[in-house]
DNA sequence: CTTGACTCTGACGTTGCGTCAGGGTTGAAC
DNA sequence: GTTCAACCCTGACGCAACGTCAGAGTCAAG
């Protein structure tokens, strides 16, 4: 009874190419039996076989994977399908910031056609922001995570730019005055300027500079490419001066 | 000044592998200079380069593109982003088809270790019923697609088993009629049952029936593998007695 | 001069087939 | 019997973005 197929018309049935059908049969993952000419003959239970083939491909796993897992048949499928979802997960996880920093510089960008230079510098921005964002959350509190997705909206390109300069210029300003008294008033003002960066940072909330707090003390681990970023202000003298200021500030006798 | 780098320095420096480095030299992506023994050296301006390079990839732009994008710099880079979107945004729309077929399979099949092959089925049916809902809705309106939302959750395994049965028992029987006058009590029983089942699709909602009858319509534009699906209600003479039969019930003199 | 740390090019491997190329098989029409 | 279309077969190369040797040259230090 059981209709024999060849391979065109056993493809058709299955919704896949005639080609698919010698890889899957050279792979090992369904092998046909064949005329005495060579020909390739399916059956109607192959095409059971088939369909799973195609269901665990659509889930992203390899044929070589697909091929054990029917060889051993072990039960190991939900096993493999609790770690194909973790892949595909991470998988979305990434996906998802690539279009995220797509629509992030088409916004910024939109208005008048920039220059090329000008949207790529916005999505190169976007994207280190983002792993940026990714790692230094290990450092912050759920709350504190969530109170500055809030204060995020303040970083505007401008703002970030404005900060980022003052910055520069605060700790300048400091190495050409670290032969100063910490407590002298020179080196209150600097210690001032100090404090209100680094509020325009946390917005004066104490769950956010204790992240900040815990993530200066790691320094040693941070990812290769912040340390790079943070070059320009690795010189400890002007922390440690700052410290003292800070101190010299507070406890005034 | 401007210091030169070696390509182990600046591949660290950027991130990224000396074979990296090599491949985008042949590809014509970032071509550094050359000593005389051969050995590349890169500026730190070809930094920048390399950080777009990074950047594009990062959004799943190929490299070939990428060169053409640099290459003739015209500034085509905001559309090849708005294409590159729309092309992300299809692959998480795979993505996420793929890891709600494991969520469910996992759901339905997490009482107990079933076989990998019950698994596997619920694999295929979830896969199945996501692409047909994919293309049958261009049939629904909006508002016919919300409420097949709604009645998406009394779409269990056993009522879709016994839908299945019903309507192939029903079909059977009807083509067992055919001989019968549509408007004979027989005739109507058959009618009544049909008119029942369809129902129990529609919840007798006119909208979703509306939707129903326009793919019917469209039989000869369905995809492949539904036509297959199908394949045991093509009788078109069923169809037709069931619509004299209708006709016949309505219309009683 | 040797040694260790780099660098170079060339070439094969990976993943899932698509796409020829060269050559049999089959069933039907002439 | 032949011929023709329509299939079928088995290689083998191609693609994307490198990873991973392998064999060989370069450079600075001891």
């Amino acid at each position: 009874m059981s209709k024999l197929y060849h391979v065109r018309e056993f493809a058709k049935l299955a919704g896949v190419t005639v080609r698919a059908l010698h890889h899957y049969d050279r792979l090992g993952l369904l092998r046909p039996s064949r005329t005495e000419a060579g020909y390739r003959l399916y059956y109607l239970r192959d095409l059971e076989r088939l369909e799973q083939i195609v269901a665990l491909k659509f889930l992203g796993i390899p044929l070589k994977q697909i091929r054990m897992m029917f060889h051993r048949g072990t039960n190991g499928m939900s096993d493999s399908l609790r770690m194909q979802r973790r892949v595909l997960e991470e998988k979305r996880r990434l996906l998802d910031s690539a279009i995220r920093a797509i629509e992030e510089a088409e916004r910024a960008t939109a208005p008048g056609n920039r220059p090329d230079s000008a949207i790529l510098k916005k999505i190169i921005e976007v994207i280190e922001m983002q792993d940026n964002m990714d790692w230094s959350k290990k450092y912050y509190s759920e709350e504190a995570q969530d109170k500055i997705e809030e204060r995020k909206k303040l970083w505007s390109p401008e703002n970030q730019e404005r900060w980022t300069k003052e910055w520069t210029d605060l700790f300048r300003d400091v190495e050409a005055g670290l032969g100063e008294d910490p407590a002298s008033a020179k080196a209150q003002a600097l210690a001032a300027r100090w404090k209100k960066l680094v509020e325009s940072f946390t917005g004066g909330d104490p769950q956010i500079a204790a992240g900040l707090s815990k993530m200066y003390q790691d320094r040693p681990n941070w990812p290769a490419n912040m340390q790079q970023r943070m070059q320009p202000f690795s010189n400890k003298k002007v922390w440690e001066f700052i410290q003292r200021a800070f101190v010299a500030g507070k406890d005034p006798n």
